[in-house]
DNA sequence: AAATAGATCGAACGACCGCTCTAACTATGG
DNA sequence: CCATAGTTAGAGCGGTCGTTCGATCTATTT
């Protein structure tokens, strides 16, 4: 008799899973197809089917991969620097992904999160946890004295975790934006709205370090000077 | 002879566009078929070609339509009210579509516009006249002080543009927030962001009235007190 | 009222979709 | 070195999709 190997089955599914992902990017969930799947992945329909029970089951694969992926990121960068540097950093890493990969499949989530069961399921938990990190990170800074203590970190949490998605929308309408305006902006936008009321001293962002895939970018400090 | 009668017809184009958006909202732009907009409308296939000459062409319709009729709300609310609150206003406003229609076609036509060059052309104009509506009420207000003059009024009018998509994905990222709190952190989100630094009097916005369905939404005046 | 052009219908076409099934192939355990 | 269970292929099935097309109906014009 033969062992089935695991090892060689997880690599098969996540080749598939990839093939996936690039075939949806390009086509939309709807609009990609199984055939497309298969010459992307290198394999044959039959075999597909073989590791995913239907193409439903593929997207909801993909859904959580791709947030499980997010998730982790933003921890990382959360462990590695403080909150509002760290969510710079997530900002401009989906920009620069956007820009050298496309949209991906973020929207195509969003969208069929309204639709699909299963989608919904997995970005609302997904958010969930993502939220609670985020507010975690919130409550310590406002015992620090760094954020405003008067904000609710539950809804704050939620509504930075949607101004990252937010940046992936602005890259998609107004695409011709100068990246250092554009960054500044949202730096102002993030530290103004978690700052303390009369903490009015901009903090300084130290050096924002980001490290991707293949991609290394990293963002300079950017220093505000206020009136005293 | 007979002739062509414009009103009849725009009419009837009228009524397909609106079915086929109800079964774009239900279905996404790839989902809804030919069959289930026909019926929505309640014409045959071949009818509707007479009036459209591809599915594309409806989309791209849909996506102008849909757009145009955001931009003069846009416009309406920011002549009758100040910037700030007709931000919120027009958020707050999202927000109840939200939960009354589902999410409607707004992240569907973010991802195809990267997809769909038609699609693409026109969310890309449209933002960008938005943009420009925006700065305009942007310098304004700087010019009478009550904007901070050190922000770039182009930047900020593509942030706070992709800050009323954000609050569509946040509706569906996390769906059960108090409606009270998130509405009052969007307020200070954008307050902060707006407000000359110094200005930490917290505004107060007055009562935001959002009427519903065909909606005339109005918005009180934002009294923003400044310190000497 | 006959003529005629536009309005409307619905069957049907070709292409393509997600998915299944059978058969051949291959590596391993005894 | 068979036997066997896992692996892979690819043709093809039933169904659906966007679209077309010929026929019928209807209102206007003269």
């Amino acid at each position: 008799m033969r062992k089935v190997d695991p090892v060689k089955y997880e690599e098969r599914r996540g080749g598939i899973l990839e093939a996936a992902e690039r075939c949806f990017a390009r086509h939309g969930f709807h609009g990609a197809t199984i055939a497309q799947i298969c010459a992307e992945a290198g394999i044959s329909p039959g075999h597909l089917y073989h590791y995913f029970e239907t193409k439903e089951s593929i997207i909801a694969a993909i859904a959580d991969s791709e947030l499980e992926y997010a998730k982790s990121r933003s921890a990382q960068m959360l462990e590695s620097s403080n909150l509002i540097a760290a969510l710079i950093s997530e900002i401009e890493l989906v920009n620069i992904r956007h820009k050298e990969t496309g949209p991906g499949v973020l929207l195509d989530m969003l969208a069929a999160a309204g639709r699909n069961a299963a989608v919904g399921n997995i970005l609302r938990e997904n958010s969930a946890s993502v939220c609670e990190l985020l507010a975690e990170h919130l409550r310590s800074g406002q015992a620090s004295g760094q954020i405003d203590a008067g904000l609710d970190a539950d809804t704050a949490a939620a509504v930075l975790l949607s101004l990252i998605d937010s940046s992936k929308t602005l890259s998609i309408r107004v695409p011709n934006l100068d990246p250092k305006k554009r960054s500044k902006a949202l730096e102002q936008l993030i530290t103004r709205f978690l700052s303390p009321p009369g903490a009015h001293a901009q903090t300084t962002v130290g050096s924002v370090i980001v490290e991707g895939d293949k991609t290394s970018a990293s963002a300079q400090a950017v220093t505000t000077q206020n009136s005293a």
